[in-house]
RNA sequence: GCCAACUUAGCUCAGGGGUAGAGCAACGGUUUCGUAAACCGUAGGUCGCGAGUUCAAUUCUCGCAGUUGGCUCCA
C-alpha cells in the first residue's frame, strides 16, 4: 500500500496498515503526538486501516480538527464514568458539532446533582490518567443491535435503525462500548485537559413529547494551557457582561416589581437619548418622517392585523378586573377595558395612520418612523437587556408602490452601512430569507419581491447568503447580522417586504392613472430593539463608549479645594460648547479620582491643580492612560467640543422630502 | 413551557437549627494631597415572599416570585 504525504513524497507501508502504523513508521515521536488522520481531506481514525491510495495528513493535537476529536473522545470518557458510577444508566448521544464544547445525554431516572458531577469528573480524571485505549471495531449492524440489547441499552437500537448500510463502527474505551462513527484519539491520555460545565434537562431527539434526559456539558482541550486560555476568555466575557457593566457604570437596573423591564438611570438615559438623536439625524437625511402613535388600541386593530389570532400569547391586555364596577357600567359604550390591548408592534398603528387620509402616488414612498414603546409578554426566555418585555425599536414603515420597492431597499442598505460604520461595527453579514411553504400572496408577487431584495444587494456589490424558506409568511426579508467585539453574532437590522397588512387594512393610494392601487409595506429597523442594541453595544465596547455617546464626556478632577473655583470655570466653558461635564468634588486623593475615572471609562480626565489654576487650562488625560499634558482652555473646548458632536451631523441630505427638507420635483415618481 | 441552580447590607460575597459577618460604597471626622484606590469612626438587615416541621427556622421541607444556566434529533 502506497500513500502520499503532504510534502508530495510517497511512502510504502504493508497492506492492512493503519494510519497509526504509518505514523510509527515515520517516527515514534510523531506516533505519540498524532491524534487523527486525514485522507484526501476526509477525517479518519488512526486505528482504521488505510483504505486506498491518497494524500495522508497526520493531525497533531494543535490542529483545529484534532481539538474537536479530543472533545468527542472526552465525551466518551464522560459516558464511561457515568455508566461506572450509575448502574443502569441509559446512554444516548452527543452533538454533531464539537467545535466549541461537548455534551452527552443520559437517563438515570433523576437529575444529576452538583455532587454527582464532581464524582463524575473525578472518575473521568482517573480514566484519562490511566490512558485507557480507544479500540475501534467494525461489526454487522444486527450484531450491534444484539450487543446493545444485551447491555440493556434501549436507545442505541433505535439509533441503529436510522443508520444506513450493513456495518457500523463501535468504539470501546475501558468498560464502555458505544456506537460511534469516530474518529477518536488512540487513547484517553491525549485528552490534555477538560472540565464539566454542568447538567441540564434535555429530551430524546430534542422532542418534548419524548423521554426526558439529563445532559452533561463540558469542554476539553489538548493541554492545560488551552483550558486556561478558555478560562480567561470566559472571564473576559463575564467582565464584559452588560448586566454587570450596567450596574457598575450606573446605566440601568431591573426590579422584580416590573420583571424583565429595564429602568434606565440618568447616565443610561443619556446614551439612549443620544442613540435616538443620532438616528433622528439620519432619518432627516434619508427622507423619513417621525410619527407618534397610541400605546393602547382597541383589540379590533389586532384582529384586523392578524396579531390577535397569531400573536395573542405575547400580548398584554387591559384587565377589567381592576376597574371599579360602577365605572365600567357608566363608561361610554366602546370603552370597556377588556376591549383594549397594548401594542406589541408599531405596524398595525401605522396602517391605521395610513388609512386615516387619502394618498396620492405623489406621497409615496411614505416613510414613517416611530420610537413607540412596545410591550411583549415574553415567556421565561428573558435575559438582561438582550430580551426584555418592554422596549423601543428604531422602527419605520415604508409605504411604497411595487415599482418603488427596490430603490427603497437599496437606499436602506446605504443607511445601514452608515449607521453600523458610525458605531464601529464593521463585521456585517447579510442573509436573504425567501418564501416559506405557508405564505400569503401569489408566486408572481413573491418572485418580484425576492428579486427586488437580491437586486438591491447586488447593485451595492453586497455579498449575501440565502436562507430558503426562512421568510415571514407575509413576505421575504433581509437580515443584517453583526459580529461584536467578543466574536458573537447578533441579528440587529432587518428589512421585510409585507403584502399582507396593506391587504388586511385595505390600504390604497391613487395612481397616476387615476385608479386605486394597493401599496407594499416595508418593515425595517437598524438597531432592532434599542434595549438589545444597548446591551450588545455595551458588551462590544466594554463600557468605553465613543465620546459622543458617553454620559460624561469630560471628568474634571480638582486636586485640592483651591482648584475648585477654576474647575467651575473650565466646566462652564465646556458645557457651553455642548460637552457633558462632571466635577469630582470629593475629598479624595488625585490617584483615587483617576482610578475611578478610568473604571467609569470617562473619555477625558481633566486634572486641575495649582499650576493649572495659574495657567488657566487643565492637564488632559485619556481613559486609555495617555497623558496629553497641559492644554489651554480654548484648546480643550475646541478639541473636546468637536469630538463630542454626533456623527453624521455635517453630512449632506441623501433623500429629500422629509419634514424640514425641501422636496424637489425630481424626487417624485414620474 | 421543561430540567436545574441561586436569592444574606446599596454592590460583591462569606456564614450557618439558638445575639448576623467582611470588603467596597454611604455618612461623620482627620488629612488638602500631582496622575490606578489615605486614616479613624458611625450607621446600615423581617437573610426574596408565604406556609409547614421544631421549644426555637435566615438555616430543614413545601409552595410562590424573581434571577441565572441549559433545552443544538442524528452514531
Amino acid at each position: 500500500m502506497r500513500v502520499q504525504l503532504p510534502d508530495g513524497k510517497e511512502r510504502e507501508v504493508p497492506d492492512g496498515s493503519t494510519f497509526l502504523d504509518l505514523a510509527k513508521s515515520i517516527g515514534p515521536g510523531l506516533a505519540k503526538a498524532v491524534v487523527a488522520a486525514k485522507l484526501d481531506g476526509e477525517l479518519m481514525d488512526l486505528q482504521a486501516p488505510i483504505p486506498r491510495f491518497g494524500t495522508v495528513q497526520l493531525l497533531k493535537a494543535d490542529a483545529p480538527e484534532a481539538e474537536e476529536i479530543i472533545r468527542h473522545s472526552c465525551e466518551h470518557v464522560l459516558a464511561t464514568a457515568v455508566i461506572r458510577l450509575f448502574k443502569g444508566a441509559q446512554v444516548t448521544m452527543g452533538p454533531q458539532d464539537h467545535s466549541k464544547d461537548f455534551y452527552y445525554d443520559f437517563d438515570i431516572g433523576r437529575a444529576f446533582s452538583p455532587e454527582d458531577l464532581e464524582k463524575i469528573e473525578a472518575e473521568m480524571k482517573k480514566i484519562v490518567a490511566e490512558d485507557v485505549a480507544f479500540v475501534r471495531k467494525e461489526v454487522p449492524k444486527d450484531e450491534a443491535v444484539q450487543l446493545f440489547q444485551s447491555l440493556g441499552q434501549r436507545f442505541k437500537p433505535e439509533i441503529l435503525a436510522w443508520i444506513p448500510g450493513d456495518t457500523v463502527t463501535l468504539y470501546q474505551d475501558a468498560d464502555f462500548i458505544d456506537l460511534c462513527r469516530g474518529p477518536h484519539v488512540p487513547s484517553a491520555g491525549r485528552i490534555g485537559a477538560f472540565r464539566l460545565l454542568g447538567a441540564a434537562g434535555a429530551y430524546w431527539r430534542g422532542d418534548a413529547t419524548k423521554d426526558p434526559l439529563q445532559r452533561i456539558r463540558g469542554v476539553a482541550f489538548k493541554d492545560e494551557k488551552a483550558l486556561k486560555a478558555w478560562d480567561e476568555k470566559m472571564e473576559l466575557a463575564r467582565q464584559r457582561d452588560h448586566r454587570r457593566l450596567g450596574k457598575e457604570l450606573g446605566l440601568f437596573g431591573f426590579s422584580p416589581l416590573a420583571p424583565a423591564s429595564p429602568f434606565f438611570l440618568p447616565k443610561g438615559a443619556v446614551i439612549y437619548n443620544q442613540m435616538l438623536a443620532y438616528m433622528r439625524g439620519q432619518y432627516r437625511r434619508f427622507g423619513y418622517q417621525e410619527v407618534i402613535t397610541p400605546q393602547i388600541y382597541s383589540v379590533d386593530v389586532f384582529k384586523t392585523s392578524g396579531h390577535y389570532a397569531n400573536y395573542r400569547e405575547n400580548m398584554y391586555f387591559a384587565d377589567p378586573g381592576h376597574s371599579d364596577e360602577e365605572i365600567q357600567k357608566t363608561a361610554p359604550g366602546p370603552l370597556k377595558n377588556s376591549e383594549f390591548s397594548v401594542k406589541p408592534m408599531n405596524c398595525p398603528g401605522h396602517c391605521v395612520l395610513f388609512g386615516m387620509g387619502h394618498h396620492s402616488f405623489r406621497d409615496l414612498p411614505w416613510r414613517v418612523a416611530d420610537f413607540g414603546r412596545l410591550h411583549r409578554a415574553e415567556g421565561e426566555a428573558v435575559h438582561g437587556m438582550m430580551r426584555v418585555r418592554t422596549f423601543c425599536q428604531d422602527d419605520a414603515h415604508i409605504f411604497v408602490s411595487e415599482d418603488g420597492m427596490q430603490s427603497e431597499m437599496s437606499t436602506f442598505m446605504e443607511l445601514v452601512d452608515e449607521v453600523y460604520g458610525d458605531f464601529g461595527l464593521t463585521d456585517v453579514t447579510v442573509v436573504v430569507a425567501t418564501r416559506p411553504e405557508k405564505r400569503l400572496g401569489s408566486d408572481a408577487i413573491w418572485d418580484r419581491a425576492e428579486k427586488a431584495l437580491m437586486t438591491a444587494l447586488e447593485e451595492k456589490g453586497r455579498k449575501y447568503t440565502v436562507a430558503p424558506g426562512e421568510g415571514a409568511f407575509y413576505g421575504p426579508k433581509i437580515e443584517l447580522h453583526v459580529k461584536d467585539g467578543l466574536d458573537r453574532d447578533w441579528q440587529l437590522g432587518t428589512i421585510q417586504v409585507d403584502f399582507a397588512l396593506p391587504e388586511r387594512f385595505e390600504l390604497e393610494y391613487v395612481g397616476a392613472d387615476g385608479a386605486r392601487h394597493r401599496p407594499v409595506m416595508l418593515h425595517r429597523a437598524i438597531f432592532g430593539s434599542l434595549e438589545r442594541f444597548f446591551g450588545v453595544y455595551l458588551e462590544h465596547t466594554g463600557g468605553a463608549y465613543p465620546i459622543w455617546l458617553s454620559p460624561v464626556q469630560a471628568a474634571i478632577l480638582p486636586i485640592t479645594d483651591r482648584a475648585m473655583a477654576h474647575a467651575d470655570v473650565v466646566a462652564a466653558a465646556l458645557e457651553k460648547a455642548g460637552v457633558r461635564v462632571w466635577i469630582d468634588r470629593r475629598n479624595e486623593k488625585l490617584g483615587k479620582k483617576i482610578a475611578e475615572g478610568r473604571v467609569q471609562k470617562y473619555p477625558y480626565l481633566l486634572v486641575i491643580g495649582d499650576r493649572e489654576v495659574e495657567q488657566g487650562g487643565a492637564a488632559l488625560r485619556t481613559r486609555g492612560g495617555e497623558d496629553l499634558g497641559y492644554q489651554p482652555l480654548e484648546a480643550l473646548v475646541a478639541k473636546i467640543g468637536s469630538e463630542a458632536r454626533l456623527p453624521g451631523s455635517d453630512r449632506p441630505v441623501r433623500v429629500t422630502g422629509a419634514i424640514g427638507v425641501a422636496a424637489e420635483d425630481n424626487q417624485r415618481p414620474a
